[in-house]
DNA sequence: CTGAAAGCGCTTACAG
DNA sequence: CTGAAAGCGCTTACAG
């Protein structure tokens, strides 16, 4: 069984390809008589446009690539799931690629999609990505990109994310106001915007309720890891006897400082808080559950997609594309980890 | 910044276009030298093959379609990056859609991939699918699908998947060399071929062992869940005083389940022994760690895969094409939700 | 309102 | 070894 082309329906109904073409694109200068003639024609027949032969001759895919650090990820999925949604309800496809967190994996997979002419990217950076030409390339050729949750300030394109200075400050004030006295930060990776900013939330809360901020209270998190977690706490716990309170960058590293904490013989909330960041499912089913930061993921799949959209339509239109960052709402989900107000 | 073409090439080394494609391919009646000089021109006018035009000429997308119920599942997310991993090693393209477990959902996305032309379709089929004319309509458009994980036995096709008799088998025979007497199971979607197997494997546990199968200890949940878990557990616990052991559909569910047992002042393993199905990585962290069946599912995408990827090129070499099942095995990981041996 | 013709960028059967 | 030509299936500027 092969497939109907305009062709076999102009032979069909003795008109030209020209006709049935325009027909089915429903021009205005088409009879409607002829319009209705050929709609039947197709759908008799069974017609559906062949889409490469559409593409090359309008230059335009409608297919868009999604880049992410890592697909297995409730957060990342989410956002899969939100931009695969709203991709679909607009005829468009998404080519969903994951780097691993590896720089090099970032600028191969940016290379492949333009290779594959995507309309447009949307991408969250990997976690070592400090150098942006690969973006700049995609944009020079004319392949706009979003870039949502993980981004890149000096990169000017449309951004979606969350306040991440204020959920991090809003997470440690929360701890202060249960009566932590010695705070204790995991942050994320250096280069990680993500990271930067929740450590400033962290910073700025103690600040304005007077407490030291001390270098040595922050531990590094290279990986967003269960194992990270325990081996960072162990170090913690080594070092600082008199922690009373922790906000740790990703639910993941904090379940895995609560398992080092419990098998301390500690106890949870009452010798340490935790606060945890990103709302995984795993938060609220572990023991005690964890009171963590929920951040929009599905809409910002969503949001992240209509942003790219419409820059697509205007550009298209030769309208002026301008960039916007939209900041999303996160909250403070308080569960069992932390002491009562 | 507009695209290099053929043409280009050609014109910038005064040879004809045809001479340009076929050194590009490395025809072998191209002589070395003019295969080298295209080579190089290309590499400096940074050519890359337009793949529209490529694809409409071959006739062949380079792409091909995966369909999940829920990309929002470990499972499945591991499914996804062990596909995609291994298409790019290919130099293939993957479109990821979900089902959510509607039929007719995937119904329609069957036929967007056959109308985008994919070359194959991989598809874990969603629990409500009784009826396969969508698969066999694709495999009549010589759109060839391979099936794995959920799967109907009656459609001819490759089939990648683990033996669900057998490992739900050995969760149960665990439980009854633990000590366990009065066994529940906890059962998934009625059309669900794991279900049906899982059920399967349970029942054949308890009658070599000589233990009675009561129909109204299977219970069963229409959706993987948390909260159908802990929802049928009410119902267990307050029908059925004597149960002392669950082998539970998915970790989820068991989680849910070990909830409610929890929350009745119940001990897990001591009262009541649990086992799930999946390994999601929750089961390892929730407390107590859960006993589950551990499946493959980053090889189980490589390998459904490379399946279909061979089945493509037997196909474009007119080979004949053959229909393979394969099965992976699995594996019971014991943990603190039941009794030691 | 309809249609002949050009062309998107490639590949390949064929001729020389 | 090289190249002219046809053609994949569509869209669109242009003529009538």
């Amino acid at each position: 069984m092969s497939r109907t082309t305009l062709q076999q329906i102009a032979l069909s109904l003795d008109i030209s390809v020209t006709t049935v073409s325009k027909a089915l694109n429903s021009y205005p200068d088409v009879s409607k008589k002829t319009i209705e003639r050929v709609k039947e024609a197709a759908e008799r027949l069974n017609y559906k446009p062949n889409s490469f032969a559409v593409n090359l001759r309008t230059q335009q895919s409608k297919t868009i690539g999604l880049i992410i650090p890592e697909i297995v990820h409730q957060f990342f999925s989410n956002i899969v799931k939100g931009v695969t949604d709203e991709a679909e309800k607009n005829g468009y496809v998404v080519i969903v690629m994951q780097t691993n967190q590896k720089f090099n994996r970032e600028k191969e997979t940016v290379e492949f999609l333009i290779n594959k002419q995507v309309d447009g990217i949307l991408i969250a950076l990997s976690d070592e990505t400090v150098d942006y030409e690969h973006l700049l390339r995609s944009q020079n050729l004319d392949t706009p990109i979003v870039m949502f949750d993980k981004i890149a300030n000096t990169v000017a394109c449309s951004k979606v994310l969350i306040d991440d200075v204020k959920a991090a400050y809003e997470a440690t004030e929360h701890l202060i106001k249960t009566g932590c006295k010695e705070l204790v930060h995991f942050r994320g990776p250096l280069h990680s915007q993500n990271a930067i900013d929740r450590l400033e939330g962290y910073k700025i809360a103690l600040l304005d309720y007077d407490l030291p901020f001390k270098e040595e209270n922050v531990y590094l998190c290279e990986e967003m890891s269960f194992d990270m977690g325990r081996e960072q706490a162990r170090k913690m716990l080594d070092e600082n006897a008199k922690v009373d309170g922790m906000f740790i960058n990703t639910d993941l590293v904090a379940v895995g400082a609560m398992a080092e904490i419990k098998d301390r013989g500690l106890k949870i909330p009452e010798d340490i808080s935790v606060i945890g960041f990103s709302n995984w499912f795993l938060s609220s089913v572990i023991t005690p559950s964890l009171t963590t930061v929920a951040q929009p993921s599905f809409s910002m799949g969503k949001i992240s997609f209509n942003m790219l959209l419409s820059e697509l339509t205007n550009k298209r239109n030769n309208t002026k594309v301008t960039h916007e960052t939209i900041h999303l709402p996160t909250e403070l989900i308080v569960r069992d980890s932390t002491l009562p107000l």
